[in-house]
DNA sequence: CAGTGAGCGAGCTTCCGCTTGACTT
């Protein structure tokens, strides 16, 4: 090992003394630091020789963890610090510097990146006085705009600093004195934030909307009818010139029994041409909520796969980077990109090109550093590099490929028909939708699914008696509010501004990992512990925990960066009340340590006390009351083993170490091996007994089934509802 | 598609926003 040492140390040597020689005959370089190492690449082979691009990783300098690192007392002035892992890369890029003739702090075109160029241009300053630091900006990675970019550089914009300094320190303010107040209150290690707790809000705020629905029953009476080999059905619109109301099955009777015997006419039609739109590509959250409904994909499953196609895939001999970066708010493209995609449908698509390209609008406000996300090749078509990718980067890409080559299509054309049926009093509604010209559907191919555009029924004629096959009478409730999924959850925050792309995916994980929602089926439930925290914040705190307070402090960010306004009498103003609020109620507030407890009807084996259900750092378990006496524990037990002569319980587990995937095993392992990987659902199966777990399938959808292998009940979630 | 088995409670914790590794017990 030290031999080791000693051999890189040497040859650290050579390489030095031997660029030093020809350092004299070649100029100096010049050094390019981004943010990204997967860009420095990309950047570096577009530069050339002259210029050395490092990776800074994102931010290197920021607020101490472990205190509040704000002079309260001096004007909010940050005590700012080499984040922990960071020095070694910081004294690389200082000595880099050193070597260097000009120092090109090219991190990403917003706020953000502003600060970073800053805290890095101070470090080396520090280090290499002298230095000549120049900020440039591109928005996109493409030869040209990085030739363009380097040709113009100029000074950091200090008020788009200011701005970032002040979105800092009132994120740090709010967070590090709204967790506090809940560990001395409610249990330690919770947390809150401006964001965060403005995502369980709306989570909690959902579910109670779907706790205080009430189903309403009601029916719907469909006609079926043939023509020739052909089946179709109508919907019963109008009875007797009205619009039906079947609350009761004795309400679809009347009607049945009204119009039995009645010839069934066609009486109208009416033909309509719709138009569908392409997409715009896609920015971060609108791929999660697209790989979300598509694949199934979790935000955070998204944005790893995302990064992996980003970074690069070996293809050949070389790796390649498939896409653009994959945290964005911008549906903008670069005009290469656009000339290329052009190029490529007129070559296998030329009756879908359109004359002039598409241009997409960036919803809401943008901070447009990054192109949307789009392939960087549009000539490998998902299908050409399949071979290289494995099933889940492969779906994904293809998902970015195709919206992408169809946003710049002509648009599609359906035409919808609607015919109009009478029965007696009755009147039914019959419609088709056809494809007649298929614009960017014929690049849709993960992205859509065969039944998804097209209904057809067959032709019909004004006057045409048709033949009736018989009525369809069904009973529905009326659906309540549906909760959030990863994708749904994104969308909302997306839209009122709160989060960033970098941050969407890690704001569910921090709730999950807190302990305040779970995931069910995709759908986000808030916990017990969920519901106190936000009962708590939202009645002290209820403009923080608020989507206004975002944008009200985007405003002012906007202000300090635009009109050059001071940020520090703002968030004195904001800063005096919320901390009198914090220590009057670190004082007054009533504090709930213990009381989370929720009581069981287990008992405990050891004492034959009662066994409470408490939160633990590795999620809920079973614990004696007897605590700290008695200090027996057991897992949750989530449903009866179902096996004969086993008295167990199922409880969730997990491979050792904790890694790996949840299971689901009796508690009387190895008596009793009973396994399963699917969770159970406190209910019971009423054909054999066994217990029922939440499954997923294309033909149901979400809906319990029987555990039991033997056994072929299942009901779908909507029946539930009794 | 297959795949599988501890210990927890009173560990000084926490924010939002940039960005990727991962020396070892």
């Amino acid at each position: 090992m030290p031999q080791k040492a000693a051999t890189g140390k040497s040859e650290e040597k050579k390489k030095s003394t031997s660029s030093a020689k020809k350092s004299k005959v070649l100029k100096q370089k010049i050094l390019v630091i981004v943010e990204s190492p997967a860009k420095a690449k990309t950047i570096e082979k577009y530069l050339g020789a002259r210029y050395k691009v490092l990776a800074s990783m994102g931010h290197l300098i920021d607020l101490p963890k472990s205190r509040l690192g704000i002079d309260i007392e001096h004007n909010f002035e940050p005590e700012y610090l080499t984040i922990r892992g960071k020095a070694k890369l910081l004294k690389e890029l200082q000595q880099e510097s050193k070597k260097s003739s000009l120092v090109l702090l090219a991190s990403d075109n917003d706020r953000e990146g502003e600060a970073i160029a800053y805290h890095i241009q101070r470090a080396i300053a520090e280090k290499v006085p002298d230095k000549e630091i120049k900020r440039i900006v591109f928005n996109e990675v493409t030869p040209h705009a990085i030739r363009d970019a380097v040709q113009e550089p100029h000074e950091i914009d200090e008020y788009k600093v200011s701005a970032q300094k002040a979105r800092r320190i009132l994120d740090r303010l709010v967070g590090y004195h709204l967790s506090p107040l809940l560990w001395k209150k409610v249990k330690n290690g919770l947390s809150a934030g401006r964001v965060q707790s403005v995502a369980l809000r709306l989570i909690c705020e959902r579910e109670k909307e779907v706790e205080e629905f009430i189903p309403e029953e009601y029916w719907s009476l469909d006609a079926e009818f043939k023509k020739g080999r052909h089946k179709f059905s109508a919907e019963l619109v109008q009875f007797k010139q009205e619009k039906p109301e079947l609350k009761k099955e004795t309400d679809v009777q009347a009607v049945i029994d009204a119009i039995t015997g009645k010839p069934c006419i066609v009486t109208d039609r009416k033909d309509q041409e719709k138009t569908q739109r392409p997409k715009p590509p896609f920015t971060t959250s609108k791929l999660q909520q697209a790989a979300a409904s598509r694949l199934g994909f979790t935000g955070k499953k998204t944005m790893q796969v995302a990064q992996q196609l980003y970074e690069g895939i070996t293809i050949g001999s070389s790796r390649i980077g498939l896409i653009t970066y994959m945290r964005t708010d911008s549906v903008r493209i670069s005009p290469v990109a656009l000339q290329e995609v052009r190029n490529y449908i007129k070559n296998n698509y030329p009756e879908e090109l359109p004359e002039e390209p598409v241009y997409y609008q960036s919803a809401g406000k943008v901070q447009d550093a990054h192109e949307a996300i789009r392939p960087t090749i549009v000539d490998y078509t998902p299908d050409s590099i399949q071979k290289y990718l494995n099933r889940d980067q492969y779906r994904l890409y293809a998902l970015i490929w195709e919206q992408f080559v169809a946003s710049q299509m002509l648009p599609a054309k359906f035409l919808s028909t609607a015919y109009t049926i009478t029965a007696g009093d009755a009147v039914f509604r019959a419609s088709s939708s056809l494809l007649v010209q298929k614009g960017f559907y014929k690049v849709l191919q993960v992205s859509v699914s065969r039944d998804e555009r097209e209904k057809v029924i067959p032709e019909l004629q004004i006057n045409e008696v048709l033949t009736l096959v018989g009525y369809k009478p069904e009973q529905h409730f009326t659906q309540g509010p549906s909760r959030y999924t990863d994708a749904s959850i994104v969308k909302v925050l997306e839209e009122k501004g709160i989060g960033r792309p970098s941050t969407y995916a890690p704001i569910i994980s921090t709730l999950l990992e807190r302990y305040y929602i779970t995931r069910e089926n995709k759908q986000l439930v808030p916990t017990q512990l969920g519901k106190i925290i936000n009962s708590i914040l939202v009645e002290y705190f209820p403009d923080i925990i608020d989507v206004e307070f975002t944008a009200n402090m985007e405003n002012l960010l906007d202000e300090v960066e635009d009109a050059h306004k001071d940020w520090i009498n703002p968030v004195r103003d904001f800063f005096n009340p919320f901390y009198k609020k914090v220590q009057e109620l670190m004082e007054t507030l009533e504090s709930i340590k213990g009381k989370l407890d929720e009581p069981t009807e287990f008992v405990c084996d050891k004492c034959g006390k009662p066994m409470l259900k408490k939160l633990g750092r590795n999620g809920f378990f079973l614990a004696c009351s007897g605590f700290p006496e008695c200090r027996n524990t057991r897992s949750v037990p989530l449903a009866r083993c179902p096996r004969k002569d086993c008295n167990g319980y199922i409880v969730a587990r997990k491979k050792s170490r904790g890694k790996g995937r949840l299971f689901y095993g009796c508690t009387n392992y190895p008596q009793c091996d009973f396994v399963t990987y699917f969770k159970p659902s406190d209910t019971y199966c009423p054909k054999c007994g066994w217990f029922l777990v939440e499954r997923y399938d294309k033909k149901n959808g979400y809906h319990k089934a029987c555990i039991n292998p033997d056994c072929d009940y299942l009901h779908t979630q909507e029946e539930h509802h009794d």
